[in-house]
DNA sequence: ATAGCTGCAAAGCCTTTGCGGCAAG
DNA sequence: CTTGCCGCAAAGGCTTTGCAGCTAT
């Protein structure tokens, strides 16, 4: 499921193309500069945060279009979904298939993670119990190298 | 982190107690009815579902006071907070050291579930790539065999 | 020329918070 | 009696949606 050349979206390989001709999808310059970012980031973001960052770029885009983009791409499977802790959702490009992530706590930061043991075992669990239709999702979060260097401070980091 | 004894509830093996000697911690009749709720309980519950079941249950509480109370068993280590895929969080008791979670998409029943292995490969590969203070969530999703032979149909539970 | 997309603003939800009054200890 | 807790209602944030105009095709 969500594999690939649905909402005019399509992942081959490494590039992402906007196929103009699927069913009624349109290249715009927004879903472009959402696209484009993204690609260039290596943080899972929020929609406020996309936004955010295209206008300092000159490349403004409504929060709306940004929510709408999104969530066309998480469709079509060409980025994936992060919550953070507090439930606000967060998108970074990723293959939609694995979703193993290896977050930072502080600068969101995030890293794919693969173990086939996990997935064979999540899988295994889940048909013991007699679950179907089964799908599954590891977060491990942590503080990143880079965070812990420069000992920033984030309200509440330490016991709350 | 998060450990044990704090606002005054205590985890003593599979027994829940209010310790109301607990610095400035008063026991009362909607506390006691949320947590003895919970225990009757095997599926996570957002707080508008908590406060509902309470209510049909003819013990009232307001929602503030279920926000309130769970936080604060959250707090405390004696429950679990899992995020459902739209961010709207649920609650169960549990033991908050492992966050892994066997949870239906559609009734919400929830089972805990283990593997050493994976607890470990999570620390080993966050450490692997310089992380500190790492935490994990593994949630599973799925179709539980109620739900499976009821063939309740919910809104975009198909393919969507 | 057509149909989809954007922006704006309003609405929807979940969650948190201020406050007066009640109640546990 | 003191201090914390409850309920109510308002406020905060994130996300979605209706609508009119614009634009990619």
């Amino acid at each position: 499921m969500g594999g690939g050349d649905r909402d005019g979206v399509r992942a081959t390989g490494q590039r992402w193309v906007w196929d103009a001709r699927a069913a009624g999808s349109r290249q715009t310059e927004q879903r472009r500069s959402v696209l484009e970012f993204l690609a260039t980031v290596d943080r899972c973001l929020s929609a406020q945060e996309i936004r955010a960052a295209l206008e300092d770029q000159g490349r403004p885009v409504s929060l709306a279009t940004v929510y709408r983009t999104v969530a066309r791409l998480a469709r079509a499977g060409v980025l994936d979904v992060v919550l953070r802790d507090d439930g606000e959702a967060t998108y970074v490009l990723g293959s939609a298939r694995h979703h193993h992530h290896l977050v930072c706590r502080r600068c969101g930061s995030v890293a794919e993670i693969a173990n086939p043991a996990v997935e064979s075992w999540t899988v295994e669990v889940a048909r013991l119990h007699g679950f179907a239709d089964v799908d599954h999702r590891l977060t491990v979060t942590g503080v990143c190298p880079a965070c812990r260097s420069v000992h920033q401070r984030v309200e509440g980091a330490g016991t709350s």
